[in-house]
DNA sequence: CGCGCGCTTGACTAACTTCAAAGATGGTGG
DNA sequence: CCACCATCTTTGAAGTTAGTCAAGCGCGCG
């Protein structure tokens, strides 16, 4: 889920994947990006923007969380993707919004109209690789959620969640989850009670404490592992 | 799923997202790359490339059908897509293959060597912009799949699994499904049995017909389309 | 014609959901 | 600073959907 920015004159003549990789590595100029942003602030539970919404900025976090979800008529909700700080939001080419995208918690973002990014990749084509990459993750991310989603079960799907979480929060043992127990359910593509006794589960067992309800502590990360069936 | 092809320099400079889109509709210079591609042939359930191997190829699929899966350790398998002729296979960026992709039918393949096509598409900016094309149509096609994964019950997900492959195969209403029930539960995140009851219910509903069991009818699309709740 | 593979069907089971209610938590206002 | 209230979480019991196991069918190939 990238960049409406995202167009292929981003990098220079002649590059090669290796160095769009390389790019994800280093800053790759998103520093550069900051000077044509203004931060915005999002109270919990408000949308940046809604699903079909006509798009003409991308964002990215910069503190808090917000989640990206679709809706079925009936009221059926699917989380796509949370997002956390450093993740950019709408990096694609759609000129609607495929999704909502909601605060789960109070939240800061940089907006870049979108021109101006476009005319500042142009400027630097180490951003557009930068860029480029990170719709790689998305994909990469948006293909191991399809395998949890059709092939895992409850404890391997909370598994997997906390295991992502954990490294997406700095690789510590002991992180917060942002978002409710009703929001991982519909990212999991289960119920609140299921992810609930799923943790009760996971708790007992040993490989995970809560400190609070939404404060984890990795007990056991082998087993959490083993428990997550990672392919 | 895309083009280890797509590198940024892909297009030509200063081009919009309106234009990507523009090249996506018409040949985009596509019929170019056919000169540097060499033709293949890929026996039923053969593999093209396994997970983890190398990627130094991109393929477009001209007869047949492949499968792109992925396995946990105890067997259990996920099918990401379905690529149908015209399709494009390991269009990204990675140097090392995420999935494996095999032959569901006898199939010919057009393959292009990576440094070439990314010769030609310096030459070709328009190519450039109809490949990226390309990968956003599977990003937004794994979107879909979350969602359908994630929160439809058995009838939705055949009928939405039905409504696309009609599409796909032309929009009329009379298709060929080449690929087994078992490759459809994989790909639904179902069971064999649990397709097969499902495609009885739609037939003793009246919404299709099976001409053979690889041959569907569409008897009534609009309550097909119902049934599959599409958000 | 017979064999094998895939498809279908049935009976039973297991996993997850649903429904219901009690127990925490945290934010707000008195 | 504490009490209250809404919201979120946890837990329990019953229900439902899809999975599992098992067997028969039918098409297509040799």
């Amino acid at each position: 889920m990238l960049a409406t920015v995202l167009h292929p004159e981003t990098a220079a003549a002649g590059c090669l994947a290796a160095e769009v990789l390389a790019a994800a590595r280093d800053d790759g100029g998103l520093s550069a990006l900051d000077r044509i942003g203004s931060v915005i602030t999002l109270r919990r539970d408000r949308a940046l923007f809604r699903e079909g919404d006509s798009a003409k900025d991308c964002h990215k976090v910069l503190t808090g969380a917000l989640r990206s979800c679709r809706l079925l008529p009936d009221g059926r909700r699917h989380i796509g993707e949370f997002l956390l700080p450093g993740d950019f939001i709408g990096l694609d080419l759609d000129a609607t919004r495929r999704f909502t995208a909601e605060a789960v918690s109070d939240a800061t973002l940089m907006r870049y109209p979108q021109v101006a990014v476009e005319r500042l990749i142009q400027q630097q084509p180490k951003l557009g690789k930068r860029l480029l990459a990170e719709v790689w993750n998305g994909l990469s991310a948006a293909q191991a959620q399809l395998l949890l989603l059709g092939r895992k079960n409850a404890v391997e799907r909370v598994a997997s969640f906390l295991l992502l979480m954990a490294q997406r929060a700095g690789d510590g043992d002991h992180f917060c989850l942002p978002m409710t127990r009703n929001d991982i359910a519909d990212h999991l593509g289960l119920t609140t009670e299921t992810v609930s006794r799923t943790f009760g589960q996971l708790k007992s067992q040993g490989v995970i404490r809560l400190a609070a309800s939404s404060q984890v502590v990795l007990r056991d990360r082998v087993e959490l592992e083993a428990l997550a069936e990672a392919a």
